[in-house]
DNA sequence: TTTAGATTGATTGCATGCAATAAGGGAGGG
DNA sequence: CCCTCCCTTATTGCATGCAATCAATCTAAA
């Protein structure tokens, strides 16, 4: 279960500074979750993620609790923290929640974001594009989450960062099934053209309507891939 | 700031059971929050609350941990957790984000609510109504809340209902005020009474246009009232 | 053989102690 | 008189210890 990955990391861990321990470890926890590395259904060890990690029980625990909120883990008393199990079910409501915030942040996008920040999300676009003309599956991934982080950014409505932010965490790597198709992803990459596009001209129900649709074939494909067998990882 | 209040609480407190102090403390510092009887700004003594509650600190901590997830505090390193200040604007953030996000509900409710669930509601709805005819506006308050959280349930969607839920506490005490002004008072619980209806008869467009209509109002009252000096608690 | 009960080991929940840090106040210099 | 620096004290961050609880194994009786 990824243990070399813990044990790679835990001199930083050790040397991170006072007062942001529990925030790290929640982000390594994340990490770990939203990767895959710990399985759904597992029960998190606190004794063992301790040694690994070289810190103490408390902060680790308030990283549970942190992660309880973000629909991560679920804690029951006495019986610890377990990774939650996410049917295609639960993706998909979490994935009609997004699709609702992106229209919101779709809209408010095209209104407010400045051109510096049109011009990132440009950039970034033509990273993605070189990925994916490298076939490059992981950095392509990342990319496309950072550009739709920051077409919510754009709206600059602080709270719908923050809220689209944990709940894309939660199904993160759910969606990534779907760029499996190579078909998906050439069309992904021409809708994200698309996308640019409504944006800098600050087209906002376009936009919306672009998005939705982005992400509701993206979710058909990784559907399809996760109820047929799923390679290890 | 309330002190009485915690006084009072902190044999409950200390028999609360094991496992589930945290749990509770958090409950109970954010109905402190959101209710406003810790005021914004203030920063929270983990001492203090501890003394006053009879518990240790660690629990505690743990609630800090999951209220700044919430939006609620902020904590800084070495310095502690503050109650987070929001402006009208974050306010109006916040509730752009309920408004899109009870739209999806609204639909999905009037496709996916059982009977039993548009039942339940309908009594809430009319013990609101006795409420609003006795004047007693803070249990109107309450359900009024418990209401729109229920529409939300009915959509059964375990992460709208999540979301919503936490985004509604965050500004909470803030649309209070829209109920002040009277005459908003009564057209609210007319509103209801349309609401109610368009969810009995499943008409889901016209029940999310209604709740938007109706929040949109009720916040142009709260807003109005919150920009002039607040009376205070 | 199966199953109920007891017992032991592992694990969690919480309280507490110690070290690091920040806030506040006083002394000294400008 | 004000500003700066240092020192004291309060407070936080984290590690650790103890008690409660759970889980797994073993025993014994049906």
């Amino acid at each position: 279960m990824g243990e070399d990955r813990w044990q790679a990391l835990s001199e930083e861990v050790a040397g991170w500074p006072r007062g942001q321990r529990s925030t790290f470890v929640t982000n390594f926890l994340r990490d770990l979750i939203v990767s895959g590395e710990i399985p759904p259904g597992e029960r998190i060890n606190e004794r063992i993620l301790t040694e690994r990690l070289g810190i103490s029980r408390t902060p680790l625990r308030e990283a549970f609790k942190i992660l309880e909120g973000e629909g991560l883990v679920s804690i029951r008393p006495n019986a610890g923290a377990t990774v939650v199990k996410l049917s295609p079910e639960d993706v998909e409501d979490s994935l009609e929640i997004l699709i609702g915030l992106e229209s919101i942040g779709a809209e408010r996008a095209a209104e407010r974001a400045t051109p510096e920040m049109i011009e990132e999300i440009a950039e970034l676009d033509a990273r993605m594009v070189e990925a994916f003309e490298r076939r490059e599956l992981m950095d392509y991934f990342h990319i496309n989450q950072d550009i739709h982080q920051k077409i919510i950014d754009a709206a600059q409505n602080e709270a719908l960062s923050r809220v689209y932010s944990s709940e894309s965490a939660r199904i993160r790597r759910f969606r990534f099934a779907g760029n499996r198709d190579h078909a998906r992803w050439a069309q992904a990459v021409a809708e994200h053209a698309q996308i640019l596009e409504a944006l800098r001209r600050r087209q906002g129900p376009l936009l919306r309507e672009l998005l939705r649709a982005h992400h509701r074939a993206g979710w058909k494909i990784a559907r399809k891939a996760l109820e047929s067998p799923e390679p290890t990882d």
